[in-house]
RNA sequence: GCCCUCGUAGCUCAGGGGAUAGAGCAACCGCCUCCUAAGCGGUAGGUCGCAGGUUCGAAUCCUGCCGAGGGCGCCA
């Protein structure tokens, strides 16, 4: 692509000069205003120092070397403000991109820098004691997005659910549902959740009277997992390993982890507890392995489980956890270090906490009343596309706000629909076209020459920079930076339908506007297929009152 | 006390070393004989929490402080 070709000529302008490399990346980027040109780059900042000369001197000299040498389709590179090298590129360089973004197809916007690697991404793995929580979905839509994005980069991604199926939680759980079962309140600390009064009747329903504590827990258990994998299958998300933690102890593997930690050097016994030096390996305290009751601590369990998954085969696990339990990550990473794994292993992509609201007040969680509100809830009101791209339109690293009066009430000003309009348009048009008796040329007889508009040339730098946005998307496990690009994309799209008709009587131009738009097709699909959105072929019509023809209007 | 994240327009949030800080919503003013107006254009709106420091250059990096959220169990 034109960007290599252009840090090639820059590194050999730098060598031709006697200048030195600078320290990190050559970096080119696009600049926010035109007048700056279509790529820009600030080395001449970066090596002024080092070579002793005033930035703007360097650049010069640097501007020299590349006019003596060209790169293909730059038409000129201009020195600006304190010593940018400002690329102008022929409006040529752009149809390039369009040709690159078709022929690429669904390829487009893949990359490498991940190939050959085998990933274990864990994600949501919330306790199978119920359905999931709302601001669960948060991980549901993050997860698998990211997953999208690592495996868009060449990686084999393996989506994994870890069940939590052994410990004390379960019996809780089991207890409260047998409670709920027998007309009785749950324990003090039991789950209050109003839900387990539906699964008791369930449950009776199935089993009939006279159910034990544990089968209570069994059958709840079962049904729980069923209702996860529905409410995950609602949204569209579906994992290839459901993990049971029972299996660990089964199998004998915490114990095993046990033996090998001691055998290692690891551990201590102290008032009855066996101990990890998790110290030793950066954690800010040591942790307890094996209780004095002689039970196993859940870290101990965690451990036993990620050494099954390097066992299993993958070279890279990713664990994506809520930031209440960032508490846990040097443990964790502590322990697999001290089993003779990698360190930094697992990485621990750490998400903020959703505060659910409606109209504006907060809503809480009442214990008495066992008032929560799940994902299934919110999929009952608004279509998973809409759920799906709320919680990624925003980074991870901040706490979301999830309004559940604006997402499900005023769902047609969700950006989701924004940008499906785009793409929606575009197979419009194409239907139009065809309606017309227009045929779409092969690309390689098509004149692009007339992709000169304003709006034309902004579709086209921004589906140039698409590559790199994913990229830099997986790198960061950053998916709401798609969200970023697809949604300012629709903008220049809806901007560009308004300002320039496709299908007219000039038939070169209809040509290459047909070609056009089929790139920002390939461009809409992709980001929205990484996001786990749909890209349909067209939308309900609105009638004045904004309300979707065909259904009544709410009052 | 210690650790992590956040603080940017009235609201929700992008931008995380570059040139004049952006978008959506809300407000105001315009645009449908024409491929879907779930659209487009314009106006208004900012001491980027505060104070220092590093740098040619800081919303961005470092330190401190203030504020918000989360964590620091022989719970999971």
């Amino acid at each position: 692509m034109i960007r290599d070709e252009i840090v090639q000529a820059l590194r050999a302008a730098l060598a031709a000069t006697g200048l030195p490399e600078p320290a990190g990346d050559l970096a080119l980027e696009t600049p926010k205003l035109r007048e700056h040109g279509d790529w820009s780059s600030n080395v001449a900042l970066q090596v002024a120092k080092q070579a002793g000369r005033p930035p703007r001197e360097v650049a010069q000299e640097l501007a020299d070397a590349l006019a003596a040498n060209p790169p293909a389709n730059v038409a000129r590179v201009e020195i600006a403000g304190p010593g940018f090298l400002n690329f102008h590129l022929a409006p040529t360089w752009l149809h390039d991109v369009l040709r690159a973004v078709v022929a690429a197809g669904d390829e487009y916007g893949r990359g490498e820098s991940l190939a050959g690697g085998r990933i274990n991404l864990e994600f949501v793995s919330a306790n199978p004691t119920g359905p999931l929580h709302a601001g669960g979905g948060r991980w549901v839509a993050v997860g698998d997005a990211i997953a999208n994005l690592l495996d868009a980069q060449g990686a084999s991604v393996h989506r994994e659910y870890y069940l939590n199926d052994a410990g004390n939680q379960l019996d809780t759980f089991g207890a409260s549902l047998l409670a709920r079962y027998e007309g009785r309140e749950p324990p003090e600390d039991g789950y209050q959740g109003e839900y387990l009064v539906e699964m008791a009747a369930r449950m009776r329903a199935e089993l009939g009277a006279g159910v034990t504590e544990e089968e209570a827990r069994e059958w709840g258990y079962r049904e729980a997992v069923r209702m996860l994998r529905e409410d995950l299958a609602r949204i569209g998300v579906e994992f290839d390993t459901w993990f049971s933690e029972r299996t660990l102890h089964e199998r004998g593997e915490v114990a095993d982890v046990l033996k090998v930690l001691g055998e290692r050097g690891h551990t201590y016994e102290q008032d009855g507890a066996t101990w990890l030096r998790s110290t030793t390996f950066g954690d800010q305290r040591d942790r307890v392995l094996v209780k004095s009751d002689g039970s196993t601590t859940y870290l101990a369990n965690d451990l036993a489980y990620h050494r099954d998954k390097f066992v299993r085969g993958w070279d890279h696990l990713i664990d994506i956890w809520g930031a209440d339990h960032h508490g846990q990550v040097k443990s964790l990473q502590a322990g697999t270090e001290a089993l003779g794994f990698p360190a930094g292993e697992p990485e621990v992509i750490l998400g903020q906490l959703v505060r659910l609201q409606r109209g504006g007040e907060p809503v809480r969680i009442s214990k008495r009343a066992g008032n929560i509100v799940t994902l299934a809830d919110i999929l009952d009101e608004v279509d998973p596309d809409v759920c799906r791209l709320t919680f990624l339109l925003q980074g991870i690293d901040t706490a979301q706000t999830f309004d559940l009066d604006v997402v499900t009430a005023q769902s047609m000003e969700n950006p989701v629909y924004y940008v499906q309009y785009a793409h929606a348009r575009i197979v419009s048009i194409g239907r139009k076209a065809a309606a017309a008796g227009v045929e779409r040329r092969p690309l390689a007889d098509v004149d692009l020459t007339p992709l000169a508009h304003e709006r034309e040339i902004e579709l086209l730098r921004a589906l140039a920079v698409y590559p790199d946005v994913v990229a830099e998307a997986a790198a960061l496990r950053a998916p709401h930076r798609v969200t970023t690009w697809v949604r300012d994309f629709a903008k220049d799209f809806h901007g560009f339908y308004r300002d320039c008709r496709v299908v007219t009587d000039d038939a070169p131009l209809t040509q290459a506007r047909l070609w056009l738009i089929e790139a920002c097709r390939i461009g809409l699909a992709d980001a929205l297929g990484l996001l786990g959105v749909g890209a349909p072929d067209e939308m309900a019509r609105l009638d004045d009152d904004g309300a979707v023809e065909g259904e009544e209007a709410e009052t």
